[in-house]
DNA sequence: CTGAAAGCGCTAACAA
DNA sequence: TTGTTAGCGCTTTCAG
């Protein structure tokens, strides 16, 4: 391979002067510049990353860890599929904005191999971004303690971590009032994600939030869920056994894949949907817009939520004295047919902050 | 930070112990080893990745060129984005399982920045992974100059590089001989993918073969679409304004989006799927199984592509004087309701490799 | 079994 | 403006 030195010597320059011609100082004169440069192209020059990082003390690479919900064998998808995409796009996004480079791992329960693999990468990178909470926590601090970490999609009370979530509260709230007082629902089933999942928690207390604030309102039962269309299913298969004549006005699921399998089983059992039971769901994914009838439900920025860790994580890599911050992303509520809507309908509307749980 | 200086000095023992101890290695002493475990664990050491690599002079990270379809304003989604996922898995499978490291980037579109990124890349790895075929000829001579390439999802014939693909010819024919010999199709309507997309024109031969093979078949009409559900609407819309009452028996799309843009537009035009008119996509995404009626599609494994061109990679990489090859992987056909099949279908069926293409 | 020491390719003082 | 040179943290002969 070609190395500074042979650019040096074929330029008839030091490797210092290469150096400045390769990362653009003007304290070149232009004819050397010249010079340099045509070596550069002549040999194909392209520096080595590892020498480059060992010699600035610095990798210019932030390592992503994509947490991974232990997936049954007979689940055909799960939530972190449609998930991590736009994720990513964002966090790549902010990574190369700035000329750095992202290194990427999943990880799938708490075994010596992956354990082993996450310290490794912690080695490997200048700070760490952690996607979706159900992360042992004591991990995330020996990582802490090496590398500035910043959670995306975690607890918004996370006092030890830079945090970057949407405002799943506010969103769900905003769904739930919808429903209530522009359809007049008074019964609600709410079909909860996994209680390890923290932006689940976050819905199901906006939830609760609107029924308290709404005397006449009230559950008339919930279950739990795993964030895939086969729980779905399940759920409403219960929501029809418990119901004997009496389906609830709504169904609220905690996300849209378990929303998506409600409608399933309620259609399949013949119950028209919204006339006689409406459906909600959380994250609009690209299958709500799609499915008969089509879903209302909340968007999360996705994207952006992977840009604005990114850019946090590079403020504290060049910072490490910040104090620990957590940063709430608004959502939008995604108005179509599935809440009682009329057809066609498709309405985006922002969710302001937190004001959204009042009403 | 904590270093193998620092390790070795408190274990009171050279640094070439500690990396001894640290790489397994078994002519250390049990007793000096046990003292430089706890040495490690004392201090947290956690080996610093440049230097290693520097050291080694290999860096055991392997490089991840994302291909992003360039996207109009107007595209809620594109391919790319269903695509990348399983695919993404199966490669950090790969990777990981070697206990190599995965640096990803995008590359969407030939712009000076992108280049220089993708250039820069190629110090920071040992090989590279392109997913997708329109990735400019002379830019992946250029990486593979300096790192084996290899290529996912390309085209089968490129001789110069290592290809992992899905058999999309043999799928493509095997769902439309389906259509042909279990359905009694005769008049078809190809919604082709984009023209720079080896694998759409892979879909395109096997659909063009299995029409010659079968004397009375033939093509209505056809047209282009760019993977996307709005140009399959579009697609729709115009077999419906060709049509003038006489609607092909099958319309056969290069992927699953635009099957599904096409199915919109008929079903909107009161068009009954499948009786009046078969529909059959290609991928197998989600949204093709919630989609109703359920779609007739063709599945491909990305999953495993992704971890079959990893391990090709890394044989290349340990062995760089191997000949380039392609590996075509066998796809499934996917029969559910679209097709004709009755309610409630659900059969996955293997194709063949190329026998498929006969009949 | 263990240690000394020569690099790996690049950056950044410091000198000139 | 340019060159000299001392590391960055680790691996790996080569000697002992």
């Amino acid at each position: 391979v070609v190395t500074l030195y042979d650019v040096a010597r074929r330029a008839g320059v030091s490797t210092a002067t290469v150096s400045r011609v390769l990362h653009g100082q003007n304290l070149v004169r232009d004819t050397t510049r010249a010079r340099v440069q045509q070596a550069i192209e002549d040999l194909g020059y392209i520096p080595d990353g590892a020498a480059q990082s060992l010699s600035r003390r610095r990798k210019e690479v932030i390592g992503l860890i994509c947490c991974e919900r232990p997936m049954h064998p007979e689940d055909v998808e799960n939530r972190s599929m449609t998930y991590l995409d736009e994720m990513l796009r964002g966090v790549e996004h902010g990574v190369s904005a700035m000329d750095w480079s992202l290194l990427i791992t999943f990880y799938n329960g708490h075994t010596t191999t992956n354990l082993r693999r996450i310290l490794a990468m912690s080695g490997k990178v200048d700070g760490i971004l952690i996607s979706e909470g159900s992360f042992p926590v004591r991990l995330m601090e020996r990582l802490a303690s090496r590398v500035p970490v910043t959670i995306m999609a975690g607890s918004p009370d996370e006092p030890d971590f830079d945090v970057v979530t949407a405002d799943n509260l506010a969103g769900e709230a905003a769904v739930v009032s919808h429903l209530i007082t522009e359809h007049g629902v008074r019964t609600l089933y709410h079909v909860a994600g996994p209680s390890d999942a923290p932006d689940a928690a976050q819905r199901g207390l906006g939830l609760v939030r609107v029924l308290q604030d709404h005397p006449g309102t009230r559950l008339t039962g919930a279950t739990r869920g795993s964030f895939n269309v086969e729980t779905g299913l399940v759920a409403g298969e219960r929501i029809l056994a418990e119901a004997r004549g009496e389906l609830p006005d709504a169904v609220v699921a905690a996300n849209d894949q378990m929303a998506i399998g409600v409608l399933r089983a309620l259609t399949r059992a013949g119950v028209r949907v919204p006339d006689e039971v409406a459906v909600v769901g959380f994250d609009d994914i690209q299958a709500a817009n799609l499915y008969e009838p089509q879903l209302t439900t909340v968007y999360q920025p996705m994207r952006m939520l992977g840009e604005r860790a990114c850019s946090r994580l590079i403020e504290r890599i060049a910072d490490p004295s910040l104090p620990a911050q957590t940063q709430m992303l608004p959502t939008e509520l995604v108005i179509r047919r599935s809440c009682g809507c009329p057809p066609g309908t498709t309405i985006r509307r922002p969710v302001p902050p937190a004001l959204a749980i009042a009403e």
